[in-house]
DNA sequence: CGCCTTCTTGAAGGATCTCAAGAAGGGTGG
DNA sequence: CCACCCTTCTTGAGATCCTTCAAGAAGGCG
């Protein structure tokens, strides 16, 4: 496969380069980051819990899942990410695991060895802050999580979700119309948001009814972006998507 | 007062050295960080929303928390932090706070320049290391309580914060007996667990009922630790603490 | 065509919330 | 040292959102 002998670093190049300000140089060492392809079944752990790893995770295609589970074992998803994410940076400077990943949808991930992202880092500093940086962007989204969970009822919860997960997917919009694809089940979306698959199902029916989302096939349509937004009061804030090039930040100067 | 002429960076550099490995020079480098002493009283926001910071806050005494809220106003407590701890470590690489941070009790805090941070992070690569690290311990406890919130009863999600917190004070502790203070209201316990002042005071009577908890004052004994643990579906692992030095990590080399 | 996953529906039960009011605790001033 | 006040804690009763359990319908794939 072409992935194998050439990864295409791009989107995740794209990723760092919305929010932070990095050299040609700096970008050209990131694109030039080794990695392995690997396609991943749904449902499957690809990074278990317990054991020490030598590399992260780059998603190329497909969704994929952090989980954490209480007690019982009831699995909680602690966050969902999109292709462009490397999904497990933080493993860089913390190579323990403390929550397995899990692909889920059929997926496609590209395996990065921790040695080659450290070596770039330590070569270019502003590289060290842009994937700092990065980190940060995945906490604000967790700590956001905390309260989508914690204070917003199931309409609103769910509502929420599907509009943080159009923002990161950045599929078509065509004014305030607005398709994209999220293939995850109705099951996996209540191990999202803390609910039970029945009463997702319930509250999935409730938006339909209310004329806010149309879902077809894992395919979502939101045909009235603002009413949706609203409904699930959200504010694109924390995600720092789209940031003017003003806004992106470099804190470390060229050496 | 004698904080205002010698900030004291001790704590903070235990908290560093206790995941990750600095040679004398870089703790030196820490210590020597600037500050500026501040006492803040209870309920009191000392970072506010919207606007942009060139600071960052270490704890000195007191219970800080990190705000968010949902649309309708009400608050959710996202973080809970400990004196020793740079509460909001990541505005180093993310200087527009998303999260507001307010005194739960009345705190000491030391304001510390970003200018001065970045420039001990850009001469010591692995000072910057381990403050990334140090945000990701952050992220783990985020992701936590994404699970507390989410998927555990109200008993075991209380009994869940207790144990975090008590581990995360280190307080005095003989064998199975442990005493620490949380100067915390039972409101502020109710912001931080998603659930009502109410319910929470029913929840706190009912661990009392069961022998698990003493509460006086805002001092609280667990008269036997395993069972409160226990209770409290309690794994402290994600919390990296108490890290055997030879789990302790560096990963750029001394340059 | 048949199987397995996913989605859908109904009815009953329970954990937590809401509202409301009273008791206790800690600090302050006379 | 007592009186007062404001915050915090406590209690009761009714309402509700969400769960649980169970079973049937629809959809995708070999």
């Amino acid at each position: 496969m072409a992935h194998l002998n050439r990864p295409n670093f791009q989107p995740f190049l794209d990723r760092l380069t919305s929010r932070s300000v990095l050299t040609a140089e700096e970008q050209q060492a990131v694109l030039n980051l080794p990695g392995h392809a690997e396609q991943v079944q749904s449902n499957r752990d690809f990074v278990p819990l317990g054991t020490r790893v030598d590399h992260a995770c780059l998603i190329v295609a497909g969704i994929v899942g952090r989980f954490d589970q209480n007690g019982s074992g009831e699995r909680q998803i602690t966050a969902m990410h999109v292709p462009g994410d490397m999904c497990d940076l933080h493993s860089v400077v913390q190579p323990l695991p403390t929550s397995a990943l899990q692909a889920l949808s059929v997926a496609t991930i590209l395996r990065v060895p921790h040695a080659a992202i450290r070596a770039v880092a330590a070569r270019y500093p502003v590289v060290a802050e842009a994937l700092w940086r990065d980190c940060m962007v995945d906490a604000a989204i967790l700590s956001e999580w905390v309260v989508n969970v914690g204070r917003r009822d199931a309409k609103t919860r769910i509502a929420h979700l599907l509009c943080e997960m159009a923002t990161r997917l950045h599929d078509t919009r065509s004014g305030n119309d607005f398709v994209f694809d999220l293939p995850v089940t109705q099951a996996q979306l209540a191990e999202a948001t803390a609910l039970t698959a029945v009463h997702v199902n319930r509250t999935l029916q409730s938006l339909r009814a209310d004329g806010l989302i149309e879902w077809h096939q894992r395919i979502i349509r939101v045909p009235q972006w603002d009413a949706l937004m609203s409904r699930g009061e959200f504010d694109p804030a924390y995600l720092q998507a789209r940031l003017l090039p003003e806004q992106r930040l470099r804190i470390v100067q060229a050496s």
